[in-house]
DNA sequence: TATTCCGATAGTGAC
DNA sequence: GTCACTATCGGAATGAG
């Protein structure tokens, strides 16, 4: 089951891999996701052991755990605008209007290791490729980062059945509803995309 | 809807098509499966046109029907016995051991005149491609031509949903139960054909 | 159950 | 929900002056 822990180097030694991190230091190793949901998809990966190993609910009912982690999560956000204004500009011109960037965690993760997915709202990534990818940033499968702690009662605490579900949920974009058909939600997606941005 | 009508010409100008039509007469065309789902798929279609716009739960309801076909049933069972003998053979030499020959008509047919089906048991078609194709030549929604007249209860007179449950049964073969895996299952049927006939 | 094309769905294996 | 591969399953079109 390596495949699970395959964010472990660059929290040992982010060192040694200075074409994926983009910050690293004694609390956080910030990388690019390799395989990106969003036109920018950056990686928050806390560097301590006891915290790494533990899922984000659990992790984040920890205020000083949160707090350390919220100055980083700014600079994630900072980093993520960076990388997405190194690229993309807005058509209309309104360097005012800034590209919306969601923090989260997903709430049944697939790696062993604690991370925060800090990416542009677009969901127009290279890797964006099927409806679970979708919804896992789209529906409570994503707990926010200013959601936690979460209350007592929250279900994503204990019941991994139901967020898993949450995952095959029919696929909304817009208000619309587009049921299985994900090339059509994607198309429309990457239309809309085009039509306010424009490659530098 | 035009590829309902499929098999016209041969019914019409067998003539014409004589790269496909191995025997006709006023009565019959008997020609090559386009696509066979055995080594050898023949079918025998009924020229007669008010025959041949029946399903065969009908048409075989009528004695002189019956009995005006049966000869050409055999016929077309000698027919597939040459082919199939002109390519392939049994290694053990035993040239007692006929290939068996399967002569019937699907309970809810796709093309609307009136076909029987002459094929070889091997299931081993170069068109035998999915759970369906085998499952309606392996389950009653194969009606075997010495099944007419059917009971008059018969669920395969009326009930169209019911045959075409058949298709999504479990796929069977040799008394193991290869659930939804088709490919595993041809498989195991290439290999034991191949360990009974060689090619000439 | 005619085929073919496309796409969604499902299971697996990965060291 | 890590990906990538294979295969299964599911719908729609097919014609054409």
């Amino acid at each position: 089951m390596s495949f699970k822990y395959a964010l472990v180097p660059y929290i040992r030694a982010p060192e040694k891999h200075p074409s994926v991190v983009l910050y690293y230091d004694e609390n956080v190793s910030i990388i690019k996701d390799a395989f990106p949901k969003g036109k920018v998809h950056l990686l928050i990966l806390p560097r301590n052991e006891e915290t790494s190993k533990k899922r984000s609910q659990e992790a984040f009912k920890d205020e000083k755990t949160r707090k350390l982690l919220e100055g980083y999560v700014n600079q994630g956000v900072e980093l993520a605008h960076k990388a997405f204004n190194k690229t993309w500009k807005r058509i209309d011109g309104d360097e005012q209007k800034k590209m919306k960037i969601i923090v989260c965690c997903h709430s049944v993760p697939s790696l062993n290791n604690l991370h925060i997915h800090v990416l542009t709202t677009d969901m127009c990534g290279k890797n964006m490729k099927n409806k679970k990818h979708y919804n896992s940033f789209t529906t409570e499968f994503a707990i926010k980062f200013d959601e936690f702690p979460l209350k007592e009662d929250d279900y994503r605490l204990q019941d991994k059945g139901r967020c898993e579900s949450l995952l095959k949920q029919d696929l909304v974009y817009n208000g619309i509803n587009y049921k299985g058909s994900f090339k059509k939600m994607q198309a429309k997606l990457h239309d809309d995309f085009d039509k306010v941005y424009k490659h530098i």
